[in-house]
DNA sequence: GGCATAACCGACCGCTCTAGTAGGATTTAT
DNA sequence: ATAAATCCTACTAGAGCGGTCGGTTATGCC
């Protein structure tokens, strides 16, 4: 498995508050019901996610939690990355200041890791297919196939 | 970490092979002094390759390992589906039988798993980048920078 | 003010997987 | 026979996962 049940959980929370389209917050007793997730696991991710700056709190009674920025504007590499921690295939592999990959075996004195390769095209087709679809697209896509409601009934008729 | 050492050792140890240009076995022991990796652990991954019909063996003295076909023709994917088990994104994805993906919250009575789409993206990501990449690409990688003692020599002058 | 509601926080727990280690059995070239 | 190798099983310490629990703080409402 890729990744664990943290990014399931919390992604399935992130789509739930972008559904809704007041400015009113979110209980996350609420989201806990419609999704069938255990409360107080869901306490955890949710502290992630505000630590992330992605979604923002109010206490007390009423409060809950809201989307930090539009949905159109949250790209899940962040969602996911806030969740999971670095996304980097292997253990060896953190990002340097810049943009560039860096391999522990590297500074070793051998001959230059020969899984780099590999890994470098693995974290690309990653980042590229979690920054590429923004929160939005997920809850378009998770509401477009709620009212398949018809397919179920169809299938079952 | 998206997959753990014994992707990376596993990795490692086919490239250690591809390496070899002779038809003629390499034992595990020149491998794990090598690639400065513990035999006993390199035993348990290479059984998961051997059963996976990546590598032959061949028993007694000067034994060893062979990859089973040409570098060239080692998709990547196999060899980390057989070091890591099956790669989906989620617990939740389970191939069907045909190319189609599952996710075992679809059955539910509720709407369509909302994380569905972007898990799909990631796994063709992934996908695409371990299936897209062979064995042989990795050897001559590997075996191109291990000239680059000139770079090193270079920044230590 | 008091109460219900809800976010916040940290400790704990059983389980599985990881990364090894250990010890032996079997096969085979010399 | 012996040494070199693969093969196989069992064991272990540690870490992370999935989840629970109890308590604290903040806030709207009567």
């Amino acid at each position: 498995m890729l990744f664990s049940t943290k990014a399931e959980y919390g992604v399935r929370l992130m789509v739930e508050l972008g559904r809704q389209p007041g400015s009113q917050p979110v209980s996350l007793g609420s989201v806990a019901e419609a999704e069938n997730l255990p409360l107080s696991y869901l306490e955890h991710l949710v502290a992630k996610l505000r630590k992330a700056g992605l979604v923002t709190s109010t206490r007390g009674a009423h409060g809950g939690y809201r989307l930090a920025k539009p949905a159109a504007e949250i790209k899940m590499d962040a969602v996911v990355e806030a969740l999971e921690g670095q996304i980097a295939p292997m253990e060896c592999f953190h990002d340097a200041p810049e943009g560039k990959v860096l391999c522990s075996h590297e500074s070793d004195g051998d001959s230059a890791c020969s899984t780099k390769l590999l890994w470098m095209r693995v974290q690309g087709g990653v980042t590229k297919a979690l920054a590429g679809t923004t929160l939005a697209e997920l809850v378009e896509f998770s509401t477009k196939s709620e009212p398949t409601r018809e397919a179920v009934l169809g299938s079952v008729a």
